[in-house]
DNA sequence: AGCTCAGTCTAACGTATGTTATTCCTGCGA
DNA sequence: TCGCAGGAATAACATACGTTAGACTGAGCT
């Protein structure tokens, strides 16, 4: 198969959205029509490709539709710092339907399945369903919010803490979109990965690792992580998911 | 007077809006006109004081006409993340018209002129006109976009590097705004404000500002900064303005 | 079974930055 | 003119985290 394909719409692929919008707005019968019938391109990412880069000027957006991804910066000393993670039902790039150029990369952490729908399209949906408009744009500013919570975090939490933060907000949201049935979850990313979406060294994120685990708030076995003491590890983190503006309060239905 | 002050719209004021709009989406004359039109509510803000706090929910968003004002997030050891500065012109709250509760706070760090627009109101305009509503979210999107670069600066850059970032970006957005109109500007905040933003501490802050000093980068008097060699203190912050986001690229017209 | 490679882990050491505490300015109000 | 207070500067010391380098582990491939 080719790295790229080309299909039509199938219109399962974008329920993933409708669910994940659901969560931060009320979406009436209305928007999710309009929603289920944009024209989605559809594609395979291979693990370690770049979406959209740095510096491109897209003419459409990327619905992720199974997989795992991340935007990130690369700075002039080849740095990386990572800026969010996103998980299926998500539209990492929704922004460079206004914003023309992009000041950051959209990259696959594994090998994924995206949509990509064209500005054109979203413009007229969101033209003529002003409810679509507003979720869409709510879901901008989510993920503003969550840029203001990890600046916060690299900024004036210690290594230690924030990490901790890193695993409630992932836990919650895979959660929240059904990824995470119990209390344990996949999470596809090597330490190194995790070193640059907090600032840290990746052998400092083993160290801290190794330091939650033998605290008993975390456990990991190869990429499969889990919770072992949600209280503490939220009270570690000071975590409070308001910044996630979820449309219901999350409960941690947790023993 | 009183701390807070009502009165009726006075137009001059909100014309600092639309030109700071026109800096990042091109306003034609229905939108001026529907801008113009929305009713303010004026105010005083003493310095030190806060506009909104963290967990509110306003029901109006505020515009700064005149003054200085951060938002930041107060962490539960009391630390303080500052996460942006906000010059007369910007709204920095728009996202409260979308998001229901503030995950971070709005404070004056001067003395400053405010005039709340209660949020039906721009509901409204942004209803009739298209215009007004493209440039809106755009203006929450480049919002982002900062914190995003203020991100990989906390997370990747050395104290020198983000502080010289930190006076790029003061100096290319005041200089658009006419706040600059040499090479030197105002900016009232204390070394401690500075340490807040860059996640450093307020110690650091005024070996790193001497150390911009001496190398010819910068010149301090008082509250009033200068930049003394552009070039040089832009390759050191490894500063590209795309992330502005700006409708016409800025020249540094500078000797 | 034996490679291979990516990822994890360990160790020793270096340093950028934090902390605490004190002194020094400087602008401003009485 | 004096006194005051907030901020800037300085000093001595502490440490969380980075760097470099290497050994270990396990999943996938032949």
């Amino acid at each position: 198969m080719l790295a790229m394909t080309l299909c039509n719409t199938w219109k399962g692929d974008v329920e993933s959205l409708v669910r994940a919008l659901s969560l931060i707005d009320d979406l009436g019968p209305d928007e999710r029509l309009g929603l289920r019938g944009l024209p989605l391109r559809l594609a395979h990412i291979e693990a370690g490709q770049d979406i959209v880069r740095q510096g491109e000027d897209p003419v459409e957006s990327c619905l992720l539709i199974d997989g795992f991804v991340c935007r990130y910066k690369t700075l002039s000393r080849g740095q990386r710092q990572i800026l969010s993670f996103h998980f299926p039902g998500e539209i990492p790039d929704l922004q460079s339907l206004r914003l023309k150029l992009m000041d950051h990369s959209l990259g696959a952490l594994v090998a994924s399945r995206v949509a990509f729908i064209a500005h054109e399209a979203i413009d007229a949906l969101v033209r003529q369903s002003p409810g679509v408009q507003r979720a869409l744009w709510k879901a901008t500013l989510v993920d503003a919010s969550i840029f203001r919570e990890w600046l916060a975090g690299v900024g004036r939490r210690s290594a230690y803490e924030r990490t901790a933060h890193l695993f409630c907000e992932m836990f919650v949201r895979m959660k929240l979109l059904g990824l995470a049935p119990a209390k344990s979850f996949h999470l596809p990313i090597t330490q190194h990965d995790i070193a640059d979406a907090l600032g840290l060294s990746a052998v400092h994120v083993n160290r801290t690792l190794q330091d939650l685990r033998r605290d008993g708030l975390i456990a990991t076995r190869g990429r499969y992580f889990s919770v072992e003491d949600w209280t503490r590890l939220r009270a570690v983190a000071d975590f409070d998911p308001l910044y996630l503006h979820l449309r219901t309060p999350f409960c941690p239905d947790l023993a």
